[in-house]
RNA sequence: CUGGGUGUAGCGCAGUUUGGUUAGCGUGUUGGGUUUGGAACCCAAAGGUCGUAGGUUCAAACCCUACCACCCAGACCA
């Protein structure tokens, strides 16, 4: 590609609504323009990343033996309603009508779709397994777009689906789909990581996130130091290998007069925050519909948050997880929340298993303005039942057995998942069995954020002077600049043929041809860019028969003779 | 949705407190000239419904009212 027939729109100066590196830098280098909140067009430059990513994708799923469709974006709200999720999606499903004011949805997803599609075409387990994706736009109206292109409302996506005649099979496909994934992002070269995660509402029984770790991202990840292994926080199960010690304190009240919280409680009586517990009273599940929903009281150690996903599967806590209302606990507790605690609570208790090995411990008094000091369960409080409700922290335990866990921010690029037969029940999607029995498929769904790997990858590969590309997703692989172009014959000459052997050669170059460029500014977009090889043809060198070459992370740039800058070229894509 | 912030030239901003002639600066763009190994210099020029609508006033970018858009935090979210 010759710049004089390629839209360059980089800007020098720092876009005031941009807050992420990679949104500053996608808009810097000229990749996309924003139309509207979460709505980007891509320009030229951002288009070939966009085509780069999508092929690998692309070449990785057909090699895994699936096979490429593409659905429509706007979807008959039929479908949606018979699978029930036309009531269940809130407004982030956006409706419309058509002229004859027949309602229609553009498709967050594409399990309706391709559930309908599968059970009119396919009547046979020996059709089975089939796996079919595309690569196409999603749109969802979040409620809050934000950070580029990273969380837009628009967005492109490569999901599948699979079918199946029952489990075994499903998890087969599974496997190679994780596998795929791993090749894909090892294609891409980007530092990623795939982690238990959870089904959320989709439900199913296993499920694989893909994180790009990078401290912009919106996940915490917890690793064994000395495994591999890795889960969402949301998900990550807290071990402690405390055992309770003997009491040793007798229990005693004290008044704590505006203590209502761990950390003013705990540096007013000069207490470590692990010594202490904190209650914390949510909402539970009513038995009748026209019943009020029962009080439910967590307990865990002061130090330690609540993690709402495990806490709302736990049996009689209402889902999705909300805390009682302060009046509710007034009320019924007779206490207000900052000093409540688990003695003579008449409530179900759910101990934490770290809170539940403490002694001699200190929590609130349900007296307002008291705690009581040298709790021991059992003996002071009851025992309750003990779950694992709080989120890891670093140097927890693995709950694999070896080591100890980190945490980091992740960006969730990919997503599998194993939804069973969740969509195929609802649609009555069915094959004939060996016996002639019809059967409801078993399916999987496969999902990566084509656009959202592009932010990923620059989250994670910049410098001062710009993005820094992978070679697999690089707009352009090598950047050819002249100097003193439009004076020197024997530069023009130079970089033409070049040029033409480049191309001839299948390498994406972009050829900084316009006559009158400077040096500075031609170095500075190309760099800016993220285009990670850069050769310079100038008089000077020419003169000792050598062409300039820099990698866009190298310090130094190396002179190299004429005749060999095919051959070297060759060796730095080999 | 709640809270905060911002809307003035393609981009980045000043001017609004205290209303007053022709709305400025940097950068970018166009034309001309001098330059040419890291965003160069000189000259000239184009480019504005001051977010929108209404109001106050002799006079509004500036004061008042309503609305809209965008950004940030939270909540929410396969």
């Amino acid at each position: 590609m010759r710049a004089s027939h390629f839209l360059i729109a980089t800007l020098k100066e720092t876009p005031a609504d941009a807050e992420v590196v990679s949104h500053q830098l996608m808009l810097r280098a000229g990749l996309i323009r924003q139309l509207t909140s979460g709505l980007y067009t891509w320009l030229p430059l951002g288009l070939r990343v966009l085509h780069k990513v999508a092929n690998i994708v692309r070449e990785e799923m057909n090699q895994s033996g699936a096979q490429e469709i593409l659905m429509p974006v706007v979807q008959p709200a039929e479908l949606w309603q018979e699978s029930g999720r036309w009531q269940q999606y809130g407004p982030e499903l956006l409706r419309i009508e058509d002229r004859h004011q027949r309602p229609f949805c553009l498709g967050p997803t594409h399990e309706e779709v391709i559930t309908d599609l599968v059970r009119n075409e396919m009547s046979s387990y020996k059709q089975l397994p089939a796996n079919f994706y595309q690569i196409q736009t999603k749109f969802r109206d979040e409620i809050r777009p934000r950070f580029g292109i990273m969380r837009s409302r628009e967005f492109i996506m490569k999901d599948a689906y699979s079918f199946h005649i029952d489990h075994n099979c499903l998890q087969e496909t599974y496997d190679v789909m994780h596998q795929t994934y791993c090749n894909i992002f090892n294609r891409i070269q980007l530092d990623y990581r795939s982690v238990l995660a959870d089904t959320g509402s989709i439900g199913g029984s296993g499920s694989h996130e893909f994180h790009v770790l990078a401290s912009s991202g919106e996940d915490d990840i917890a690793f064994s130091d000395t495994s591999d292994y890795a889960a969402n926080v949301e998900l990550a199960e807290a071990i402690t290998l405390d055992r309770r010690q003997p009491a040793t304190q007798a229990l005693a009240e004290i008044e704590t007069p505006g203590q209502y919280t761990i950390s003013h409680l705990s540096s007013f009586l000069n207490i470590s925050p692990t010594q202490t517990v904190k209650t914390l009273i949510v909402l539970g599940e009513a038995e009748d519909e026209d019943q009020k929903q029962p009080l439910v009281a967590l307990v865990i150690r002061g130090d330690h948050e609540l993690n709402a996903l495990k806490a709302e599967k736990l049996a009689g806590i209402a889902s999705p997880l909300s805390f009682a209302p302060e009046e509710r606990i007034e009320e019924e507790l007779h206490c207000k929340i900052g000093s409540l605690g688990p003695k003579g609570l008449a409530i179900n208790i759910y101990v934490d298993r770290s809170a539940a090995v403490l002694s001699d411990f200190v929590c609130g008094a349900n007296k307002h303005n008291y705690h009581l000091t040298g709790v021991n369960w059992g003996r002071d409080v009851p025992e309750g039942e003990v779950v694992d409700i709080r989120n890891v922290v670093v140097g927890d335990p693995s709950p694999c057995g070896s080591g100890t866990l980190e945490i980091k921010c992740g960006i969730e690029v990919g997503h599998i998942f194993q939804l069973g037969t969740k969509y195929s029940d609802a649609m009555n999607a069915t094959v004939l069995d060996e016996n002639g029995k019809a059967k409801t498929m078993a399916m999987g769904c496969y999902g990566i954020g084509i656009t959202r790997i592009i932010a990923a990858a620059i989250e994670q590969n910049y410098d001062d002077n710009g993005i820094i590309w992978p070679d697999a997703i690089a707009p352009f692989q090598i950047a050819l600049i002249p100097i003193n172009l439009h004076k020197s014959a024997a530069v023009n000459e130079q970089c033409e043929a070049l040029y033409k052997e480049f191309q001839h050669q299948g390498y994406d170059v972009i050829y900084m041809d316009e006559a009158k460029a400077r040096l500075g500014v031609m170095l500075a977009d190309t760099e800016l860019m993220g285009i990670p090889h850069r050769l310079i043809v100038g008089d000077r060198g020419l003169e000792n028969g050598t062409i300039e070459y820099k990698g866009r992370r190298d310090t130094e740039s190396q002179h190299i003779t004429i005749d060999t800058i095919i051959p070297f070229v060759t060796t730095l894509f080999s």
